[in-house]
DNA sequence: CGCTTAAGTGAACACCGTTAGCAAACACTG
DNA sequence: CAGTGTTTGCTAACGGTGTTCACTTAAGCG
């Protein structure tokens, strides 16, 4: 009786096994299920017996694909996180590769309309971690995590080297402020000798403002007071990219961007 | 069979009969161990069986004083609304009432304070909108959010008439921006004359920002990545005051700020 | 004091996560 | 092909949850 991993296991030379396949179908199944029912009744509505029931299964044969109900939160926020990056190294990919600008525009606008478009899944990810066994294995998470947030560190790197904008100096933060910016930039995984500690520090503003404009928007703290908070988001992605010296240009009008998820 | 109402019934005249009196303690009393149990468990660990249980009765004999686990807990974020508004209107009021600067500077610290020695709470304040109805009555908890909104609203009034900051033109906001920030300032019940829809902008601005600040240290976003995110608290409030014309200056050292909930 | 009404209980229903033991299907080896 | 070990899924069960209903008890009021 192996442990069941609820991640997908990389067979060593991608060939599976019949038995592997059909299991790792059955996997992705679980995980389709639990996703859907998480976008339709909220975290709280996500089961092991309804998703069973839907598979027309008994919830403890569940047990032998996943650990229990928090392994398995755990393991489609996981595939979620992987999703949003794909999803925002699109967009980035979509544009010119000198277009510097084009490119960080697309990239921070398809961070929100994904997050408005995938309330639930955005509540989970970046929300309190309710739920969250706090020894669950989220290490999974955590590098999508990781990957989904490299996109945006290269194009600020891309914004640095290029000298887009005056760097505070370094002697200017206070010492306490510098050791949490080094220990930042150090587990980030960001090699470029150009990301000084003021660097670090615009981006973690920036990325500050991003966060508390889009949670704002989709945990709906504005919503009794603004109906439409598209032109609030579009106003502060016109002041960050002002102080990033990134040329600002208004967003390609996109049609049924009010689809509620 | 009355229905029962969650919040306090506040009696005309005041003068309360025995029988409501004790009808208002029983509440109290479940409403304080729902608090304890939220700040112990986390909201999913809130339950009308447990919380009954330790008051040496059974669930459904709450059902006289609470309409549902959804409704207590709405009855109890209003009450944390309250007592949230209290703590950052007492810090603005423990500074000179002449000294501008130094209410705000207290007013938003307190307002951090609060929330990373109250994670549980803040979680579910201002978190998702998770595990509550859409239709359960919030308008008392919206309430008191406004009342906590209106100590900053009034101090930024005063800064708005200090004129200690340049007001962006309202001719340079696009229009569905104006509109959205006329439809602010209606709600908020601001009636003083001036704060154009360019002064509601930068109110919203700064908002945004604290809110993104204290969210992502209360929800641990950075957390694998900067281990005490007061540096960048301050930092982020030295900005926003130099943006409003607020003379800065650091915060007095309290002791036992690590202090976990 | 008698009557009305509120408070609280017990049983029941329908859910939930999780564990233990068991039977059938499967894959693979001799 | 037969035999064997593994994988898979089931049933039963335990303890937990919210909620409804019928009922008894107790308190307050006229």
């Amino acid at each position: 009786m192996t442990k069941p991993p609820v991640g997908s296991d990389q067979r060593t030379g991608g060939t599976l096994s019949r038995r592997e396949r059909v299991r790792e179908a059955t996997l992705a199944e679980i995980k389709e299920i639990a996703r859907r029912h998480l976008v339709e009744f909220g975290v709280a509505g996500v089961s092991l017996r309804a998703i069973a029931r839907e598979m027309g299964m008994t919830a403890p044969g569940l047990y032998r694909y996943v650990p229990g109900i928090d392994a398995l939160l755990v393991a489609i926020t996981a595939d979620m996180y992987e999703e949003l990056a794909d999803v925002v190294a699109e967009a980035d990919a979509g544009m010119p590769a000198e277009d510097t600008d084009g490119r960080i525009l697309a990239s921070l606008r398809a961070f929100r309309y994904w997050a408005i478009t995938h309330r639930a899944e955005f509540s989970v990810m970046f929300g309190p971690r309710t739920r969250l066994d706090p020894d669950a294995d989220i290490t999974r998470a955590l590098e999508a995590g990781r990957r989904f947030g490299s996109t945006f560190f290269t194009l600020f790197d891309r914004l640095v080297t290029e000298e887009r904008f005056p760097l505070p100096a370094d002697e200017d933060l206070p010492e306490s402020l510098r050791r949490e910016l080094r220990s930042f930039t150090g587990t980030i995984g960001f090699t470029s000798p150009d990301i000084t500690e003021g660097a670090a520090m615009v981006l973690t503003t920036c990325w500050v403002r991003l966060y508390g404009v889009v949670c704002m928007e989709v945990f709906q703290h504005l919503n009794f007071v603004v109906g439409d908070m598209e032109p609030l988001f579009e106003s502060e992605l016109q002041n960050m990219t002002k102080d990033l010296g990134v040329r600002y240009s208004p967003p390609l009008r996109v049609a049924g961007v009010q689809g509620s998820s």
